[in-house]
DNA sequence: ACCTGAACACCGTTCAAGT
DNA sequence: ACCTGAACACCGTTCAAGT
């Protein structure tokens, strides 16, 4: 076959397609034989675009990073953005469970995109009064909550049922509770630790700015 | 060679050597062939022992959760109580950083150690006054903070460095700022980011449980 | 009940050949 | 510059045979 008249693959075009697999299968993962195939190519043609299939998954966490920052609105209100913030970046993995395992893994990085929110938002935390240290820290704090917390949400639903064990009554109590709860409000019991800490997290920030 | 007049495998016994190669070995993990090598035994030995290689993961997070539920000193007071088992969890991934990208990925389950964890913390927080709802989401809330930086700590230290980049000025000077600091207090800056958050976290709790 | 050796299966990656 | 086909390499897992 030789060169295409026209390229048909792109490192984009890749990253795109292996989120769309990954969707699509949540258990397996995919393959890079899959991914070929979902682009009507051979799998050798993959490598003159990505080094390994860790790049991949390198450039699908771009993509993701891409929609954070487009999708996390804008607040004059420090702890408003970095909350609006966090809940982009959840909803950013909610919406692609199966990556979260894998991404979680990369260790972050300093990409384009990751670095300009870091810098728009330790902005304003300096200006908010945090110093340049301590707004590093907020950041990375935050971050850790919410990657945790998509975690929790991509294990299955029920992987932390204690069933019927009788050595543990509190914990299988307020397991149910909670799952009650949730479905009450049309929330996953995920969602509900995830805003409640959140919450707690940012107030305890406020707080502590507060007290200088 | 047959069976040997004393067992020289077990589940622990691999969960550990597995454990101790992923110490010795940052970067690589570990192939079974290295633990049958490491146990003195052939590969296939293994599978008598352990269903596949995720088992081994399995039980190196049992092995952790056991040390964890030892370490937490207990409290009366549920922040207390709350914040030294969040030390120890974190101090367990801290002590054996390569393992955190593989039992993160692996879904939180109630095996019985960190199910009784649980029970343990429920517990103790519905006494101070959360609902059984409440204390689940807390505790997850909790973990999940955990979790995320314990993998920001087990990242490459300059894995977020802005180096040289012009475009994100802000950012590298907190990058820096947060670099020294930590550096001061004897500290990485993971922990520094650690602690700020914990410490916030638990603040905002008090308040919300204050509040009613 | 449990170790061994050999084979199998799967899949990521490479590379010379082709246009 | 970039797709192809074929081969390679690595490694997890299985299984009949042995004690």
């Amino acid at each position: 076959m030789g060169r295409p008249r026209v390229g048909v693959l792109s490192r984009r075009l890749i990253g795109e397609t292996a989120l769309r697999l990954l969707d699509d299968d949540r258990d397996t993962g995919f393959r890079m034989s899959d991914l070929a195939r979902a682009l009507g190519v051979r799998v050798s043609s993959l490598y003159n675009h990505v080094e390994n299939k860790t790049a991949v998954f390198a450039e699908i966490r771009e993509i993701l990073a891409e929609r954070i920052d487009a999708d996390a609105a804008p607040d004059p209100r420090w702890d408003h953005a970095l909350r609006n913030w966090a809940h982009a970046y959840r909803a950013a993995f909610a919406a692609h469970p199966s990556t979260v395992a894998y991404l979680s893994a990369l260790p972050l990085d300093a990409t384009s995109t990751v670095g300009r929110s870091y810098d728009h938002l330790a902005s304003q935390l300096q200006d908010a009064g945090w110093s340049a240290a301590e707004s590093m820290s907020v950041i990375v704090a935050v971050e850790s909550f919410v990657l945790g917390s998509a975690l929790d949400a991509s294990a299955p639903q029920d992987m932390l049922d204690p069933g019927d064990r009788a050595d543990v009554p509190t914990f299988a109590a307020a397991y149910h509770a909670r799952r009650e709860l949730a479905e009450v409000q049309g929330a996953t019991p995920a969602d509900l630790a995830f805003t409640l800490g959140l919450d707690a997290l940012l107030e305890g920030l406020r707080l502590r700015l507060g007290r200088g």
